[in-house]
DNA sequence: GTACTTGTTGTCAGCTTGATAATAACGAAT
DNA sequence: ATTCGTTATTATCAAGCTGACAACAAGTAC
């Protein structure tokens, strides 16, 4: 059967760490944010080959130093420009993806992160600033996954990372981490809906949502039509869970 | 800002290998299996420091060319001396640690994967079969988190596998790959019930889970009481999910 | 047979859901 | 100021689901 040291640690006490071929660790991030009632990713267009002038997700390498977690904030922080002392964001992390294959050079295994970025529902945060020609923008995300080649495994990835989000949106408030501290119902049925790709009752969403939200007491001035109550959000379990339309 | 190159794959098409420390890429597993109404997980006891004599999960190393999950089916089979191709095993991916001070001595990336084999409900796969001295055996997983300390950050992995596997029975029949190919109700409900450390109310369960099986004509031999129902499963999806007591 | 155990089906009040309507609050046009 | 268009919130109602529990059915042990 010819079996290999059975204990992790105890092999890698008499371990010689030039031994092995060494493995190149990254950490890329599906970052998504809603504006319009669309969902946007950022994405990176390649210069160089493979997959030349293909889309890929923004990430790199994690440093000798930090965690995976760590690298990926780094990351979003130097390929989008964005301030996150500032900017509130969620990270959290996927899945981690290791076919020896998966970039044609060399080994390479990827720590998936998904990070939601939070707006006001109209306009995405402004990523273009970085001068850097890989300079990340945004870009639908149902169109993307319904079309674009994207480069290495990114099409896995970033499709793993909308079920990740579309599927805890069902449970979980984290919708509202793509919001700001304050926001209405209509909203947070709008993250919903983007999302989700379809349309929900706003009636029946306020009544279930209600519950898990506190409501400040505030107003928001609308231009148009009766303003809306202002909620915050903690995070929260929803039970039992808001049910995802079957259907697209 | 002092920025690294952003885009991973032009920085690895200019990247020295040996530049940057090797990171060591292990797969480790949270096995789970039930017997007697009691969730179990396999569990080696350590040889050498650190954490001598602590119990800690098995794994290994990812090879040159597997993927980590790969290298998790390997692994089961080398430290448990299972039989995967005749035992069926569902294995998933749970996610990676990649604290740089996780293992003291170097560091080490673990993608951490869950596994559940299928019992009768009675007796548990027999893992001491292996001569090696690092061989894996079976403790109950509740008891061990309330008291036990494990190696590493191991604790945290088994609580993540076991939460992640309460949480999926929830909404999926994913309980049924802890089970033989025909399972009764009674043995599905203590698969729940073992899982989640609480008692269900047998004449409900039945009935929301009725709809996810297939009832295959036939009638368990009981040695006391009623004959029951064998019914197989497809992995489905539960809706509305089943929903866990509340406390504890 | 009787007692005991186990599995399956039925009942029922209370709650949740999806669909839809009614009401309320605002700006803009007249 | 009244009306209209728009948006937000609350109400209604039948259908379905849930949790608690009872009733029934099918076997073994004595």
């Amino acid at each position: 059967m010819n079996r290999e040291p059975r204990d992790e640690k105890e092999f890698l006490d008499a371990y010689d760490s030039k031994a092995y071929p060494s493995i190149a660790l990254t950490a890329d991030l599906v970052v998504f944010a809603v504006a319009g009632g669309v969902l946007h990713a950022a994405m990176v267009r390649r210069g160089g080959h493979p997959f030349k002038n293909a889309l890929a997700l923004p990430g790199g390498f994690v440093g000798p130093h930090e965690s995976a977690e760590q690298a990926a904030y780094r990351e979003l922080a130097e390929e989008t420009g964005l301030d996150l002392g500032r900017l509130p964001v969620h990270v959290e992390q996927l899945a981690t993806y290791s076919n020896p294959d998966r970039d044609p050079r060399m080994r390479v295994v990827s720590v998936a992160h998904l990070a939601l970025l939070a707006t006001d529902g109209q306009t995405l945060p402004n990523i273009s600033a970085s001068t850097d020609a890989a300079a990340a923008a945004w870009h639908p995300v149902h169109g993307v996954l319904h079309g674009t080649e994207l480069a290495f495994d990114h099409t896995t990835i970033l499709t793993n990372g909308l079920d990740r989000l579309a599927g805890k949106m069902e449970y979980t408030t984290v919708a509202a981490r793509m919001l700001p501290e304050e926001f209405t119902m209509t909203q947070l049925r709008t993250v919903y809906e983007a999302v989700w790709n379809t349309t929900l009752a706003a009636g029946n969403f306020t009544r279930k949502m209600l519950p898990q939200l506190e409501d400040t007491g505030r107003k928001s001035k609308a231009s148009i039509g009766a303003p809306a109550a202002l909620f915050t959000a903690t995070d929260r379990h929803i039970h039992p869970p808001l049910a995802k339309p079957a259907s697209k």
